[in-house]
DNA sequence: CAACTTTCTCCACTCACAGGACAAAGGAGT
DNA sequence: ACTCCTTTGTCCTGTGAGTGGAGAAAGTTG
């Protein structure tokens, strides 16, 4: 099943069926700037390549049935999230729908042999589930740049000894099929693209807010990407001037103040003066505390867990009303893992970016929660790597 | 002379001319992905149309001579960009080169009326000249937001009575000849790319610095303008959180802390307070003080003037750092009426920039001055309209 | 002056595509 | 059941875009 579109025809109307699902040709037709011989040509092209099988009779409307065409069934993409603390694995059919998903905890820092030793093992299973035969593509996501051309990670500050390894070729190799490697945030933005908030939307940011912060940006509908492949990482940039040292030598970056770790760090560190008894309580049970713990804290009510979560949302609306001046967003999305914080940290960043962005650029800006939580990252991957099979050769 | 390129061939061919100057089919030939024989046909309907004429004979390379061709020398195209407290007008040929240019001082706040009034004097002034006989399209530059179809401005803060006001249709009448209008920043950034510092790179950042601070976005060669026409709309980016009031109505604006009003402001109070002889004796000789004066006075080793130009240039390094981060750009570009504090400025922007923005980011980053100072926006203008008027109809 | 290059034009052939004619298949009213 | 209309799909032909080769025109080099 490894053909692909012999042109633009036949690419726009893969695009078509993977974003439609099944669809006849005369509303193929309607969607299309083609006389309706040209499409049946290219249709029945497609037909023959195997990539798209006839898929019974329409209902009429109004006349003759029709018949439709979807694209095959059999067809599988792997999608890949890699995070820092764990791993999402999924397997979808051409359109996109999620069949199966698998999550584990993983350390990246453990280096690419051995996350990608765990990433094959849980695609096996999935495979042996039958779910699939085999994969005909893989999207692969990884926290922190990539020379997105080659597929390679640059300098990734979370990922010590991923950097310059040829994660598309090994991966492409082990699993026979064609692989595409990006930023996970880049991800999460594809994957809001195309099945959740940000549909209809050309221009808009996504930021994920996990372990680090970063943030995916679509420029007429496509990820940007930058020069090097480093656009988006804002957890870098300075919140607070002279502020609070950051891991990254600097002072005062956003991530020294708000990030899954940073309000990981200060619950305890606000469990260990006192100063809230919810989160002493789950400190003692747990022997740890992350985002999740503060998040069922502020959720019980608990003001230090409350408050700490406001100020990080307010620190994170700071620097995101200064990225919304600059780059006038049709949409903000927030997602990651600390999507369980919810309302209270929306609310934050709302008020932030409503007061201190130009009243032109946030006149109709919505920022709103990501509507598909974990999976955004490998839907993502999926649309990643059928964007690029679904293009001409 | 109203044509317009019948298909992408034949805009595609203008562009080459307008950017290469006079050519020969052959050498047209490497450039397009075309046979001889459809480029050949091409070019004559291009002749036909009157847009591009012939140019004699091209020295050989080696065998038979070719017959060269050129956009039409009579084309004319206006510049206007105009500014806060001045405007620029100028007439150029297909080729973009400025055959005449005049600058006046001017006040925006007088409204389009007047202000356009003032613009075709000076129009009809080169006109007069003999420079051109008519104009075949021109590009208006504003300082303020302006919604980019329809040409309009929107909500902009410096210009009350702008508003909605519509450019694009009033000048296309007084003209006679296709207009489109743009932000003045942005054409300041076509400028740079079309004949400046930013020639080669498909992915870079103009900032402006005049009587406010606005930046310029290019993606993939592309003038980015967001959703509203707001984008690069940076001066009032927080730098300082809780810090000096700003006009706009709150707090620590990047403008409150550095701008040309800003600098002009900071200087009156320092040589009223007795810091600065050097600019206390051109108080006394002007009855005022500008950015300029505070230039000369650097270059005169005045040392309160360097240290007003390092701190304005330090608290917009902060920002542009953050947006380094954030866009990860091929090249930075200066420009704007603060050029004259020259490399005292820029060296204190890119302290910061180097300083605090990510290393990947930075590690092939240029910061460096617009090489076409003042003529960057009416070159920028008529690049705008030239794009315009050599796309396909 | 011969041999080789480059440029340009002409012509025949291919292919993409549009659009009309027509058949197949269905719905709605009588 | 029958007629009329609509929709869908297929076939066929005409048109125009584009390629590539042949060959003439105009140079350069030795």
């Amino acid at each position: 099943m490894t053909a692909r579109p012999a042109n633009t025809h036949q690419a726009h109307l893969l695009r078509l069926l993977r974003d439609g699902g099944p669809n006849s040709r005369a509303q193929l037709g309607d969607q299309v700037d083609l006389s309706r011989s040209k499409l049946a040509v290219e249709v029945d092209r497609l037909l023959e390549t195997g990539l798209v099988v006839a898929d019974g009779l329409a209902a009429s409307r109004g006349g003759r049935r029709s018949h439709n065409v979807r694209l095959n069934p059999q067809l599988r993409f792997l999608g890949v999230d890699i995070g820092a603390t764990s791993v999402d694995v999924a397997v979808t059919n051409a359109e996109l729908e999620t069949l199966g998903h698998l999550n584990q905890p993983l350390d990246v820092r453990e280096g690419p042999v051995a996350v990608f030793e765990q990433v094959l093992a849980m695609a096996a299973k999935l495979r042996a589930t039958g779910l699939a035969e085999g994969f005909d593509g893989a999207g692969i996501g990884v926290p922190g740049p990539v020379r997105f051309p080659e597929g390679v990670p640059v300098a990734p500050p979370i990922m010590p000894g991923w950097d310059g390894f040829p994660v598309r070729e090994a991966l492409s190799q082990e699993l026979g099929c064609p692989v595409m490697v990006d930023n996970d945030v880049n991800l999460m933005a594809m994957g809001e693209q195309h099945a959740g908030v940000a549909r209809t939307v050309a221009d808009f940011l996504c930021v994920k807010i996990g372990t680090g912060i970063g943030c995916g940006i679509v420029v007429g509908g496509q990820v940007y990407r930058g020069t090097t492949g480093s656009a988006g990482d804002i957890g870098h940039i300075q919140a607070v001037p002279d502020g609070r040292p950051c891991a990254c030598g600097n002072r005062g970056c956003l991530e020294a103040y708000f990030s899954g770790a940073a309000l990981a760090r200060d619950a305890m560190d606000a469990a260990q003066q006192g100063l809230s008894a919810e989160l002493a309580a789950r400190l003692a049970t747990n022997g740890g505390l992350s985002a999740v713990d503060v998040a069922a804290a502020a959720a019980a009510g608990d003001a230090t867990s409350l408050d700490l979560i406001r100020e990080g949302g307010n620190r994170t609306g700071q620097v995101i009303a200064g990225l919304v001046s600059f780059f006038n967003p049709g949409l903000v999305v927030i997602g990651g893992g600390v999507t369980g914080l919810g309302h209270t940290l929306l609310a934050a960043i709302r008020t932030q970016v409503y007061r201190q962005s130009l009243p032109l650029a946030t006149r109709n800006l919505p920022i709103v929660l990501g509507e598909l939580g974990p999976t955004a990252g490998v839907i993502g991957a999926a649309r990643l790597i059928s964007d690029h099979l679904f293009s001409p050769v």
